[in-house]
DNA sequence: TAGCTGAGTTCGAAAATCGAACGCAAGGGA
DNA sequence: TCCCTTGCGTTCGATTTTCGAACTCAGCTA
């Protein structure tokens, strides 16, 4: 099976572990949510190649995580890339990714940004709990049952 | 700046994203947290090339995600791969992929596998939450503040 | 001694990525 | 009108990755 296949499998978590396991689109996600629109910014900031970074904002689009926005500047018309409903649902993975970092990779220096809560100014920090008696999960609390 | 940059960006976000986001290490991890644990058997399961899979194994042990544990088949002495406590860590990541997955991706017919928490039977899901006050975050209660 | 098995390694072909140049449409200014 | 700039891609040849099949090697087993 080509890795493509992955992105089909009747898998809840293979699906989007293809989608989101493809090179450079977790820190495309990443320049997104802190703000990034514009084609030249993600090529700027990122340093990607431009056949690459249209290749993944095509994916993202045909996946209806991202869509296309026109807005003026200077009287002319443009477009941004912006999160849709189905885009901005992927904050709590790479919330996840973030709260792991800050546990097992802190670099020793500053970060390059902090997360606070709007409403009371608090830290920021993914978590898996059950859905029945809300109580924080780890993997060894949970059993994975197959469907054959 | 090439990718593997990224992977020492002073960011707790993007590094590991860039070690996430190369192909096949998510689907990897999903294969490890549902049980695989030899070269043989990821390379069956996923079928991903020989050479990648090594690779990819090697590039986790170094991240100290896996382990090497020898145990014993047959009288033999053979290694398989764990996770350590930091690839333990992960595990909100996988859920978090996996909630999103559940929403955005379900297919009509039945997943491949199912969750439960041991102790009540609940479901599993990831969420974002203020250390604070311990309310549920979206993208949009959250503030950026970049560190110049 | 020969065969099998798990765990890789090697290597030529195919695919993905890179970087630099090119294309193009919409203004703006002369 | 003609030329210049900007934003947003597209194209193309060179470099990296990935693929897949064959090969290696060590430790049993027949």
């Amino acid at each position: 099976m080509p890795y493509s296949n992955f992105a089909s499998m009747p898998c809840t978590l293979s699906r989007p572990a293809a989608l989101l396991g493809e090179r450079w689109t977790l820190l495309l996600l990443r320049q997104i949510f802190l703000g990034t629109r514009r084609f030249e910014d993600f090529q700027a900031t990122m340093d990607i190649s431009r056949s690459v970074l249209t290749d993944r904002l095509n994916v993202l689009l045909q996946e209806n995580v991202l869509k296309r926005v026109p807005y003026h500047e200077d009287g002319r018309t443009r477009h941004e890339y912006r999160l849709t409903e189905k885009g901005r649902d992927l904050y709590p993975v790479l919330m996840a990714l973030r709260t792991w970092g800050e546990k097992w990779m802190a670099p020793d220096e500053e970060e390059t940004f902090q997360l606070h809560h709007r409403d009371c100014g608090g830290g920021v920090r993914a978590k898996v709990e059950c859905t029945e008696c809300a109580a924080e999960l780890t993997a060894r609390d949970v059993e994975v049952t197959a469907r054959p």
